[in-house]
DNA sequence: CGCGTTTGACCGGCGC
DNA sequence: GCGCCGGTCAAACGCG
């Protein structure tokens, strides 16, 4: 997927922001000097924003390009490492298979433990014919106010069908079925990380043939008021095969990368002012859009 | 009353 | 063959 073509990175920062700055109170009767003095400042403040606009616009391009570049880099990594580990021996990828030691594992060849199905792989020698369904593994913060919840926001619904206490792990493990089954094959386990009990680990297990049900049924516009929740939201253009296979990453990297946004941006007191100022100025517009509606 | 969750029983794979 | 263990089933239960 392109990343920066689905975004409009222009901030709208100039729509009618200088009067709220200038003054809090509603416009007076001025004189004709006063108005064009005004005018002058305005249009020179217009400038201003609208190269601050620019720039901003310029940074945040740049930036999601980064993001582009290295969510390609890493799912490139993620793909090569899991086929070297495919080559590992049962025994081996049992012991190596230990939650904690992963952040965010993502098996699209289906390598992981699961033998429920009744194919029991160990008895059939040409296993890489078996077409098994996708394993993936991610990392999730709990509440922390709730320290028993198992809970995972992935927006698919699920139906709780058993919870069962493991030998490596004294917080119990939940299993989930997708709410769709059995029309749609996939399950879930969600169990809390022996170092971090902060942190739940859930495991999928096969692919969801129905839409996501909180994805909206079409991209909403791009405007900068949808930015940062384009940035934190899955990307409702790409297919559902990607969005399966980029989720993990695409997790750690929105998150690392609204963060790391937030934080520059709001140490930079230009943008705080220019942000302030697109928010009055929406207020304004919608004001003076609510007023000549009245009036008509 | 319907639906989702809980929980003990059961099943099958795997190692010894 | 036996025991351990993870995964699943299904009856009981609770909640809206």
């Amino acid at each position: 997927m392109e990343f920066t073509s689905l975004l409009n990175t222009s901030l709208d920062l100039n729509s009618k922001p200088i009067r709220v700055l200038l003054n809090d109170a509603p416009p007076k009767q001025e004189t004709r000097e006063s108005n064009f003095m005004e005018l002058g400042f305005e249009r020179n403040e217009l400038k201003r924003v609208s190269a601050e606009n620019k720039k901003l616009t310029e940074m945040l391009t740049n930036m999601c390009e980064n993001y582009t570049q290295l969510r390609n880099q890493l799912l490139e990594y993620t793909t090569s490492s899991n086929t070297a580990a495919a080559a590992i021996s049962n025994k081996r990828r049992k012991a190596s298979a230990a939650e904690s030691s992963a952040i965010i594992i993502n098996n699209p060849s289906g390598s992981g433990s699961s033998s429920s199905d009744g194919e029991d792989s160990s008895k059939k020698p040409r296993e890489e014919h078996i077409i098994k369904p996708k394993i993936s593994r991610v990392l999730s913060r709990t509440d922390p106010s709730d320290h028993n919840s198992l809970i995972v926001k992935d927006g698919y619904q699920w139906r709780k069908y058993g919870q069962k206490v493991t030998r490596d792990n004294p917080s119990p493990r939940a299993y989930f079925k997708c709410s769709f089954a059995p029309t749609c094959p996939v399950k879930k386990k969600v169990q809390k990380s022996i170092e971090d009990q902060s942190i739940v680990v859930a495991t999928y297990e096969g692919e969801h043939n129905h839409p996501h049900p909180s994805k909206p049924p079409h991209e909403p516009p791009a405007t900068s008021a949808n930015l940062l929740r384009c940035l934190t939201k899955p990307n409702p253009q790409i297919t559902h095969q990607e969005d399966q296979e980029a989720k993990p990453q695409q997790h750690q990297f929105q998150h690392f990368f609204v963060e790391h946004m937030a934080s520059t941006l709001t140490k930079d007191p230009n943008f705080k002012a220019a942000l302030a100022a697109a928010i009055s100025g929406k207020f304004l517009q919608q004001n003076n859009n609510n007023t000549t509606e009245n009036n008509c």
